[in-house]
RNA sequence: GCGCCCAUAGCUCAAUGGAUAGAGCAACAGACUUCUAAUCUGUAGGUUGCAGGUUCGAGUCCUGCUGGGCGCACCA
């Protein structure tokens, strides 16, 4: 019996009860389970009789015997019991609660696999990093995270898309191409340019591959300083991106909402006279204004300039109102906290367009990375780039890293961190964890140990009943990390999930030592075995991290 | 000045409004002739920044303070 299987019976055992003793206006619409901190109290618990004691009028300790009376009649259910002010503690029998492992084994890959967001299309961008210089740590913990919030996304049933948009329109792409020539023809850099090795490597590289910038008219020579160099530090980003396995389906053209039609349209003038027909656009002081204030911003924004250039905000407007063309139920847009006075514009634009700001577009604002408690900076001289942060301390390690605290949770990278393939990292706890399940596996099967003679109520020691209530509590970490958008969670969960597997790993055996004979409990255990590497496996999965069969 | 985020063990951080606030690191004491010791067991470590409030119940929600990060353009 799953949890969700669980939770269904409370809830119909709960709605008869209410609907037989008249009380009928209250309609519950599912009943939560959760894990009690101390083993002592069973295997599940719910809070029930605590929430809706109050409007029932009576005390919750006295609803909650009488539920759990009801509960203790469920088939599975060994025990249901009262507890404390209210506390509904649920035991299930031994057989029911081991058969949970030949169960995760049979769903293999698909376990955690939900639908509560099937009728979901849900667009994630993220990164968005400008293509004028190459990326740093802050950006990989952005990847690490978006990338994992698609994953649990995709697990909870939805119809994910991942985009990146590239911001290769207007000044900074100019500046881009004139410091590039500038460190061709060995100038300084223009006033409020790119500095740095990597601008005179990319002027290298494109007099390497041919082209001569140095002979052409400056004008000429700024931009195709500017494509080539645009091209090269593209193709970087992406080498880079997808080496940290970061996927992304869209590589979204800010140009493509520049580009004019035949009629001389573009995106963004289309997306002006959208707000302005919906009632949103105002003139003033010669320019053209949104009234961003109607939707919760702290003033209104500016959307074409009084000298007739649009702003920004303009191609932030028309791309989301792209994205809600393409059909997006939810759009979800990673910002660094350094971005975050964007959220009420975003909103506003949202609010404007007809969505629903607060359900229709989610902004997660993420804390930024520092170094020692330094903030990352080319001053300080303390930028690490992402490319190099990948190659000292690898993909698996840093993605685990970036991946398992909350975007809002800053972190703190000290350069050992960095640099060092340390056990401080706790992916080598899980990933050991799972290296460990195929060792097992292995001798087991040398051994002649059968996974098909499985017994689930064999499996009845107390380091085994720990671990089955980790592997039972699987999807249910899913489901709250797809809720939330917190990968965090799949991280932590495995930390303990692999602190259970190694405890029973300690205590037990599934090979059992030469002078001891095969029983049926070693048959069992193998098909726990394999259930727990298969759950570390597919929570690693869901953090982009491999689960190595040796280590 | 205004807005967003944060404050939990010596350090880095967890904790769906639930029961006795948990891990790792660092410290100390133990466990491999037996399936991987990158592991396990034990000891020690706390007025959850401060003051109120809501609630049967608050680290979690609300208000105010203190301290820190970030942002407040007809820049991109």
């Amino acid at each position: 019996m799953t949890p969700s299987e669980l939770s269904q019976i409370l809830l119909e055992k709960t709605q008869q009860w209410l609907t037989e003793n008249g009380h009928t206006e209250i309609q519950l619409e599912e009943i939560a389970l959760e894990r009690p901190k101390s083993r002592d109290h069973g295997d599940w618990a719910t809070t029930i009789a605590l929430k809706i004691a109050g409007s029932i009028g009576t005390n919750p300790r006295d609803l909650g015997g009488k539920l759990a009376e009801l509960f203790s009649g469920i088939p599975g259910v060994e025990e249901a019991s009262v507890a404390g002010p209210g506390f509904i503690n649920i035991r299930l029998d031994a057989s029911n609660l081991g058969a949970v492992a030949k169960q995760i084994v049979d769903a293999g890959s698909d376990y955690g696999t939900l639908q509560i967001n099937s009728s979901k299309r849900i667009n994630v961008e993220y990164v968005s990093a400008n293509p004028t210089g190459p990326m740093h740590i802050g950006h990989a913990r952005w990847a690490a995270l978006g990338d994992s919030i698609a994953r649990v996304l995709e697990a909870s049933g939805a119809d994910v898309t991942t985009e990146f948009y590239i911001n290769d329109a207007g000044k900074q792409m100019d500046l881009f191409g004139e410091s590039i020539l500038a460190a061709t023809l060995g100038e300084d850099a223009p006033e409020g340019g790119y500095k740095g090795e990597y601008v005179t490597d990319l002027a290298n590289r494109i007099k390497n591959a041919g082209t001569d910038l140095a002979a052409l008219p400056r004008e000429e020579a700024i931009i195709a300083a500017r494509e080539s160099g645009y091209a090269l530090q593209l193709g970087d980003l992406q080498k880079v991106l997808g080496d940290f396995r970061a996927r992304f389906d869209v590589w979204f053209s800010e140009r493509t909402l520049h580009a004019k039609d035949a009629s001389g349209n573009s995106k963004i003038s289309e997306a002006v006279e959208t707000l302005r027909e919906q009632g949103h656009v105002f003139e003033e002081d010669g320019a053209t204004w949104v009234r961003t204030t109607d939707f919760g911003d702290d003033k209104d924004r500016v959307i074409t300039r009084g000298n007739g250039i649009y702003t920004y905000f303009a191609a932030d407007a028309a791309y989301y109102l792209d994205k809600k063309a393409r059909g997006y139920s939810e759009k979800i847009y990673l910002l660094g906290a350094d971005h975050h006075g964007y959220v009420h514009r975003l909103k506003a634009i949202a609010g404007a367009a007809g969505d629903d700001p607060n359900t229709d577009l989610s902004c997660i604002v993420g804390q930024l990375v520092t170094l020692r408690g330094s903030r990352l900076s080319k001053r300080a001289g303390n930028i690490v780039e992402m490319k190099d942060a990948i190659d000292d301390i690898g993909v698996d390690s840093l993605r685990y890293w970036l991946a398992r605290y909350p975007a809002d949770s800053p972190i703190d990278l000290d350069a050992d961190t960095l640099t060092s393939n340390s056990n401080e990292n706790p992916v080598f706890y899980v990933q050991y964890a799972h290296a460990r399940t195929n060792a097992v596996a292995r001798k087991a099967q040398e051994s002649g140990i059968d996974g098909s003679l499985f017994s689930p109520e064999t499996l009845n020691h107390e380091t085994e009943n720990a671990l089955l209530g980790e592997l039972q509590q699987y999807p249910l970490i899913v489901e709250i990390a797809a809720k939330w958008r917190e990968p965090h969670r799949i991280a932590r969960y495995l930390e303990q999930l692999a602190g259970a597997y190694h405890r029973w790993y300690d205590a037990t055996r599934v090979v059992p030592s030469s002078a001891e004979p095969i029983e049926s409990v070693h048959h069992s255990r193998l098909v726990l075995n394999s259930a727990a590497g298969q759950v570390l496996k597919n929570g690693l999965n869901l953090l982009g991290v491999s689960a190595p069969e040796k280590m």
